[in-house]
DNA sequence: GTCTATACGTGGATAGAC
DNA sequence: GTCTATCCACGTATAGAC
């Protein structure tokens, strides 16, 4: 996870947790490529050639960095889905939480979806994968509803992707300084989902 | 416009656009600050120090590619809804353009959505200006169509919003080689527009 | 595991000739 | 307006002491 672990009584922050709290924030401020290695090193209050210690290369961090946010966004739309309920609760329920996740964590979601190019070939594989067990969970809560006639979906892959980009482009543009809260957007995405969905 | 341009007879490609094109093409590639002045150079096939003749500075090159990118964007949207007809046939048209738009150019699209933070603030704002009027054309359809009952809508915004990030996200996703057209999406993200916004 | 010092390559931008 | 040559700052990563 990327915030702060909790101990039985106290906070430990490990330089390992620091040094990736530090890369985020330095990639979120200023992209992968034009973030240094010193300005993440002074950010996590070690030396630059401490950096080295913990992480072979930039990359190796960015790497981190996307994987522990991919396992988020999956933990969350894989909780969701579970829930009990008919399948339009379930699907509205889902909705509001992952738009939640994204708005809540959109600089991590921004470094994890614009940045994927910057992996290695291999790491760009793995992440691939979490991303097609993310629409994998959508697609089965789709088709779940489909199949018993609480929707209407010609195109299940496609329309799943399609409500999943409603929360993953909110990393583009939400500011938790705007006009609107991370909940308005939610409900709204969860209950646009459910008329996308609705049998006509 | 970043195509090419076209005489009475002949194609006449200046300069100027060699290196528009090699500027894209770089920054596609690569984003914007791995990009190199010396390879747009190499692409526009040119010297380095002749790049600086055209361009002060290579944010200036970013400029340029957005400012092109949004005028073709808005343009797009502006012509499709002034098309005549009802509402409901106006949005369908309207996104069905639009997403057409961003996935047949996705590199430009790119390029001028997620390199955002990489212009000065004042060619930010500039840029914000077109999004804005972008978001503006969205809007008005929509409440058209809500006054005269073809839509229910309760958040003119923030559903105008929406439906603009099924198309925008295409940027992020969409490649001319994967299984579906850029027309299917287009028709798919028209009908689930439709959707969205039908009275129940 | 953290430091200071540094090697070494690279990149934006400019100088000055043609 | 285009070239070759170059300045000079910066960035990744390593060496070697503690």
């Amino acid at each position: 996870m990327l915030s702060t672990e909790k101990g039985a009584a106290i906070s430990i922050i490990t330089s390992r947790e620091r040094l990736l709290q530090a890369a985020v924030e330095a990639f979120a401020e200023k992209g992968f490529t034009a973030t240094t290695t010193r300005d993440i090193a002074l950010r996590a209050g070690m030396s630059p050639a401490a950096v080295y210690v913990h992480h072979d290369t930039k990359e190796s961090l960015l790497f981190t960095v996307s994987v522990e946010g991919h396992q988020a966004a999956l933990a969350v739309i894989r909780s969701a889905a579970a829930r009990e309920g008919d399948h339009v609760n379930r699907l509205r329920h889902l909705v509001r939480e992952f738009s939640t996740w994204h708005a809540v964590n959109s600089r991590v979601g921004r470094i994890v979806q614009y940045e994927f190019d910057a992996l290695t070939p291999d790491h760009r594989a793995e992440i691939a994968g979490y991303r097609r067990r993310i629409e994998k969970v959508m697609q089965d809560v789709l088709s779940a509803g489909v199949a018993d006639g609480s929707f209407e979906v010609v195109d299940v892959p496609g329309t799943g992707r399609a409500i999943l980009s409603l929360s993953i482009d909110l990393v583009r543009w939400f500011t938790p300084r705007g006009a609107q809260t991370a909940d308005d957007i939610a409900r709204l995405h969860a209950d646009l989902a459910v008329r996308m969905t609705a049998p006509r």
